[in-house]
DNA sequence: CGCTGGAGTTTGATCGATCAAATGCTCGCC
DNA sequence: GGCGAGCATTTGATCGATCAAACTCCAGCG
């Protein structure tokens, strides 16, 4: 294979100095017009691209990202972080940047992933998804100047406002909010909700926005206890939640998950109208409406917040429900 | 934050000379041990870490492999890929490879962009997925002679035992035969096939091995034709090739995805078996068997054929039938 | 006329590693 | 005793880029 052309090469061509080539590139705007012109025809005749590995070595810049692809997520959202991990590459390869993946056992060994591609000048900065309760790896990136993104809340644990900790989320309540309101708006009346058990921070979360648009239209505190189920997810088997459902004859239901949906929908038949989360392939071919994440919003904003210092550390987007 | 130790601050402690220090690392057979034992633990010591940037810059050589994100792949078998990721990230990562990811919108930017992973030492080595029928960029890559693999025979094409091209895929004919060889030890004959329309490579795989396990069962050819349905998948409208195979009124039915094995579920009921094709997370919900791809085993697999010269450029593995 | 300042460009050093060649050393053999 | 072979280690150059400082013009001004 022939050898690369390099800036010097394009500065003999173009007879000019490495480091005018070196500016063209960079900083555009110190370089007089004819001379950038002249520099700009070189690296287009001779093919030239800068080598990455160089640059890094000598700014200590990677312009890469690095994302952990989680073990666990075997659930039906797992296409989730997939669709995510879509816009994230497309948004990022658009600002010159380059995603990098690893995986990791547990936090322990993930904090030592990290170490190495930071050390290594693999990757200066992390997106973290599926954050939850008491995280160790926050505070440890905290501590280490690391700059990072969390695609979740801190639930719990430190200050939401906290400016050392950028994340992006969706508003789960909000989404489950609009998701009753619309069953409302049909004159449904009896409208339940199929959770998970109280205790993780996004199920509660979509949870409340179910009990304060049922409050708001009048429903009373009792009725809403006896419509909130709350059932621990076996992909294995929906019948726990199914069952939980049909027995309550709702008018309508809203989950907290597709897959909650899906059994919900198996026990009560097309005909009670169904809301799930996340907008899955499943919701789609059952025809059933969802609330969807706005991921390509999501990377957007995953971006903004890791090359800014200005401006807030923080987004919460609002999601969209997907009728059918 | 503090400054990394480099390889001259790790020789000054030891006591000797950075080549040394260099040799400890990359060959250290050639050290002699005692020297060998001082580096190390100078090297434990100082907690220093070989910087990748500049390794490559030197070497040229990046030990990155990239990936290809789809954009299309939006249907129920999302998860696949994402699975096959992560087994990959993770024997990569055992590996001391790293995987950097890469999308385009179609061929020619692709194309594009992997010439500027190329040249910028970024990556040296592809995996792609979803390879198609007259895929452009394998020629391209062969003739610039990249090292790559698929996740995907070529069909049609050019010889599928091509030493240029290295491929792993997993035998969907022999899936679907063990598929239909299942329910005929059942005791069931009138055995239908949903799939897709013929054409496709994977499709037409599937097929011949449905076709293959019933002829040997003695199914007449008529019937066979009678029973083989070939319908346009439709995320939104499973209806097609449900009604289609609810006419037939078939004793069984395979599959050649899971998305149409739900099509034929939801029409049939459950008391007619369905094997679907994928084993995602569908499948386990309700219940019906699927044929499982071995991902793990596809994943190091690709990584076998990426790095070594000899042995065969292919590998077919045997899929794995999950009873429910 | 000479001095200052700034824009535009060039020069030399450097990032952290490995390669290629040179050196020192020990051992065996004539 | 001298010499070559072979092992272990060191030295100097290099990969391709950017940084920091130096240099060259030329306009503006007292």
């Amino acid at each position: 294979m022939r050898r690369l052309p390099t800036v010097s090469d394009v500065a003999e061509a173009a007879r000019v100095s490495r480091q005018t080539v070196s500016n063209v590139l960079n900083t555009p705007e110190i370089v007089r017009p004819e001379t950038r012109e002249r520099v700009e025809v070189a690296i287009r005749r001779l093919g030239y691209r800068p080598h990455a590995s160089a640059r890094r070595l000598r700014t200590r810049v990677s312009a890469t990202i690095g994302v952990r692809l989680d073990p666990g997520t075997d659930g039906m959202s797992g296409a989730l972080l997939d669709r995510f991990l879509h816009s994230l590459v497309e948004q990022a390869d658009a600002a010159g940047l380059r995603v990098l993946l690893y995986t990791a056992a547990d936090e322990d060994a993930e904090i030592r992933t990290v170490e190495r591609l930071l050390d290594g000048a693999d990757v200066d900065a992390f997106v973290l998804t599926s954050t939850h309760y008491g995280d160790r790896r926050i505070p440890w990136l905290i501590e280490h100047d690391v700059r990072f993104v969390t695609f979740g809340r801190p639930w719990g644990e430190h200050d939401m406002t906290d400016r050392s900790h950028r994340w992006v989320d969706v508003d789960g309540n909000a989404g489950l909010r609009e998701a009753t309101t619309s069953l409302l708006a049909r004159g449904l009346r009896r409208i339940a909700f199929l959770g998970w058990p109280e205790g993780s921070g996004t199920g509660d979360d979509r949870r409340a926005g179910w009990r304060a648009a049922m409050t708001e239209a009048g429903t009373a505190p009792e009725v809403l206890d006896e419509l909130d189920l709350g059932v621990e997810e076996d992909p294995h088997d929906l019948g726990v939640g199914g069952s939980a459902v049909a027995e309550l004859a709702p008018a309508g239901v809203v989950c907290a998950s597709d897959s909650l949906a899906l059994a919900a929908r198996l026990a009560l038949g097309p005909d009670v109208p169904v809301i799930g989360y996340d907008d899955t392939p499943v919701a789609r071919a059952l025809g059933f409406a969802s609330v969807a994440q706005p991921l390509e919003g999501v990377a957007q904003a995953v971006l903004e917040l890791l090359r800014s210092d200005e401006g807030p550390h923080h987004r919460l987007l609002a999601p969209a429900l997907v009728e059918r």
